[in-house]
DNA sequence: CTGAAAGCGCTTACAG
DNA sequence: CTGAAAGCGCTTACAG
């Protein structure tokens, strides 16, 4: 590769010369421009972005911090919030540095990663690597509440907790109280917030939570979410004894209905089915249509992405923001007569 | 932040051994070792990924090239091969840089990502940028077949045209000629590759490729793949018209179903529907489950991060890789009576 | 409008 | 096992 070097002699000017022409920070005549260019073409030469980052100390990459587990896929949520992500920081000039390599230990192992500025997924509770961020000066949004919440620390994320509740309050307007709960993995802060939210819905109308059978999906149990759904309907439904069931995601939905359908259940006659869904596009395509709620994750992706963008301006910008969960109410659920 | 300067005096000792302490590239011993890193954390010290990429020359960054429309999301497609490339690139230690970014015109602007090799997605005819990164000595593998195809291009691809002839002799053997082909868009080299193996059955068997009624994608006339497969069959179907019918991805077979059901079409009785799939995690969970066609989508992401793997070690080696594609025979086509 | 030189924060061959 | 110094390829304040 030819260097900024190599095209400052050919041309026979200085590289400060070469660097303003491409940089067009200060203002070069358009003869020597255009010398410049020209022997830079000839030469092969493109700046190197490694070195300008050293010296200007900016590299216009984000970093998107994102474990990823050996066995399993990105869920439709990661995705859409991902897409979130990536349009934002395309429209403001920004790359993505998608970062899944696992976390090290050793201290020695852990080098700054070169970028402005990073968005982490699902922190984890007292995360640690929220503090270093700070210690490097290293501006950080997060996709999911900290645990514990501080003021001092940029997110966005769902309302779980209410968003449970609303659900709650919805099913049990209609006339259900007896529900199967297949709630995600028991691991994840939003598991928690969904329990309590719903416990609160019963509360609130003065029905015993009781009647509420909760189940997590678990990596080992299921193979696969829809799967997790249809299992869980097989192995433990018997008439009468649930009207309802609120499913983690879409998928999981799926996989419920199949079994519904094999073991002669009407939906939504003889049971509704809502989604605290995680990928709508599957929702409106299903017979009957599912009921669900719609967590906005592109726009999770997009909001934290705008703040980021914001803080790698002035780091000490602080916001956070809850991104309303919708309900969208299709065909599966129906009035418990 | 602090820099090696700073460690290297806090703690009495030169920067080379300060820099040998993290990289461990040559022994450095106990007591000093301790005193470095501890006089390190107390500094909140982090080395530097861009002076060290500049000193060595080499990032450990792999870009992936892949342009994002504005209005439209990742396909299944994408999403899979892009999962494939994360998990193979994360086990061999590399970060992934997703570059979304317009292309720009003017080279003034066109600067060297930080990657010490790049994925190319989907090339263009005679894609100017395969030129432009082996002038740069920069690796390169395609995802999709370059066109035209040259010797020293390394890229993995599907056989598109193979495929969708074994797709056709399989509709020819139930008894299906006349087809409708709701293909993808036309300007997509998959699109003409696919239509080359289709007629290509027919001209084995003896059989008109009249028969066959050719309809592309389009983003304009379509909102999403799966309206494509609603509006098309609503539009054009008349009874006896047509007995099967290939769509692009189970995306449009969803839609086609919808609209069967609403048209009082039996499938596979009267109609039989296969995909040439992108996303074969939904294909068996509709109703009937959908024959189709397995891309092996990560799988075709995981060989292009090997291949470049290989190729960042040393430029000169060429690869090109076929995967293979195949087909799943699953409830949604029936012998023609 | 252009040049000379210091500086960005690392690594590494050379010397001891 | 450790240090001094040159080098990686840019940018930028200073000077003209």
């Amino acid at each position: 590769m030819a260097t900024i070097d190599d095209v400052a002699k050919a041309a026979g000017v200085s590289k400060g010369t070469v660097s303003s022409v491409f940089s067009k920070k200060r203002p070069i005549s358009r003869p020597v421009t255009e010398r410049v260019l020209e022997v830079a073409k000839g030469l092969g030469y493109y700046p190197s972005h490694v070195a300008r980052s050293l010296a200007i100390k900016k590299t216009m990459i984000a970093g998107l911090k994102m474990p990823i587990s050996k066995d399993s896929v990105m869920s439709g949520f990661e995705i859409q919030m991902i897409n979130g992500v990536i349009r934002e920081f395309s429209k403001q000039g920004y790359r993505l540095l998608l970062d899944t390599l696992p976390e090290h230990d050793d201290p020695t192992q852990f080098s700054i990663d070169p970028v402005d500025g990073v968005i982490m997924l699902n922190p984890r509770k007292q995360d640690p690597r929220i503090e270093r961020y700070n210690q490097m000066g290293i501006p950080l949004v997060l996709i999911g509440r900290p645990d514990p919440i501080e003021e001092q620390i940029s997110y966005v994320d769902n309302d779980n907790r209410h968003l449970s509740l609303q659900v709650g309050q919805y099913l049990i307007n209609l006339g259900h109280t007896a529900i199967l709960f297949l709630n995600s993995s028991a691991d994840m802060t939003v598991a928690i917030d969904r329990e309590n939210g719903l416990a609160e819905a019963f509360q609130q109308s003065g029905q015993s939570y009781d009647q509420v059978h909760v189940m997590n999906y678990s990596r080992r149990q299921h193979a696969n979410p829809t799967e997790y759904g249809y299992v869980s309907l097989k192995n433990i439904y018997e008439p009468n004894r649930f009207t309802a069931i609120i499913t983690d995601t879409d998928r999981v939905a799926l996989g419920v209905m199949r079994a519904a359908r094999e073991l002669g259940i009407d939906i939504p006659g003889e049971l509704s089915v809502i989604a605290l869904s995680n990928d709508a596009t599957l929702a409106q395509e299903m017979t009957p249509a599912l009921t669900s709620v719609e967590l906005s994750a592109e726009m999770l992706g997009t909001e934290a992405a705008k703040i980021l963008v914001e803080k790698m301006k002035d780091v000490d910008i602080v916001e956070q923001k809850i991104i309303e969960a919708k309900l969208v109410i299709r065909e599966s659920c129906r009035l418990l007569k």
